[in-house]
DNA sequence: TTAGCTGCAAAAAGTTTGCAGTTCC
DNA sequence: GGAACTGCAAACTTTTTGCAGCTAA
């Protein structure tokens, strides 16, 4: 009986898809898989302890989850980049609020139909691969406290 | 005969709402009114002219019309900000080629409409300012050159 | 065994802060 | 005149690079 359902080994290994699976990354996969939020490079590091990986070798990984597809960069406009499992299956976006940084998914079947429409590319850019959608503004709180 | 067409002292005036008028903000304005791309600060820099403008100065009017909503911040995940006027009556997204760099700007008037109805706000997120939409992919050459 | 991965040190790139002097209104 | 703005120096944060040693396959 296992309490934290694991992906099976084979499942890592496909969203590695030929890059070695080593304790690093299959940890960092499963952070990001139990991550209610976007995270930064510096909350991975938090999360895997410190000392347990370098954080070089952090953006190492992420660099190459990325072009993998695996994972998906997101810019909340904080200054430095939030990532987060690219469930095709699953696909949102966020809502983010200029005060207070507080973010929240957001999911929309019209516009993800429109947007899936756009992927078929343009003429000028025939090849999409993926796309980012942020709405920013103040969250409840922050709403109420300012005038 | 002007033979560029300047916006009048009033407009600027207008869009820096309060805040001076200085030189330098007055041509970095005009700057971005010519570009046909969103500009980093390195390349406002440029067309300023070396010493016209200190580095940090143009991070603080930035940020100054950043929150004026005079011009929006764009991220095409390159590792730096980008920056456009944000004119509303002529809103639109871009294109990001992932291989290359190339930017292209990209508009949809469906889109437009359920972003603005999105901007309506959910019961979270009451107050929405504004948004990013950003569609990764390969342009037309690097396509060709792609496997 | 060895190609690929990691840690460490260092550097590069991007952005912010403090303060003294200057400019716009 | 005075609040607001700017330049300069310095600091800080984020990300990249080089290289020697380690590890998964």
């Amino acid at each position: 009986m296992e309490e934290h359902h694991m992906k099976p080994d084979t499942e890592i290994r496909a969203m590695l898809s030929g890059h070695k699976a080593t304790q690093g990354r299959i940890r960092l996969l499963g952070i990001l898989r139990k991550a209610s939020a976007p995270l930064t490079i510096q909350e991975l590091l938090q999360r895997l302890g410190k000392n347990a990986i370098d954080k070089v070798t952090v953006y190492r990984i992420v660099k190459i989850l990325q072009k993998e597809s695996v994972i998906r960069q997101i810019d909340f406009q904080h200054g430095h980049a939030h990532y987060e499992l690219a469930h095709p299956e699953n696909h949102h976006h966020h809502f983010v609020c200029i005060r207070c940084g507080k973010t929240k998914d957001f999911k929309n079947a019209s516009m993800e139909n429109l947007l899936t429409k756009a992927s078929k590319g343009s003429p000028d850019f025939p090849l999409v691969k993926h796309h980012s959608l942020e709405i920013f503004g103040f969250c409840r709180n922050c709403t109420k406290k300012h005038p």
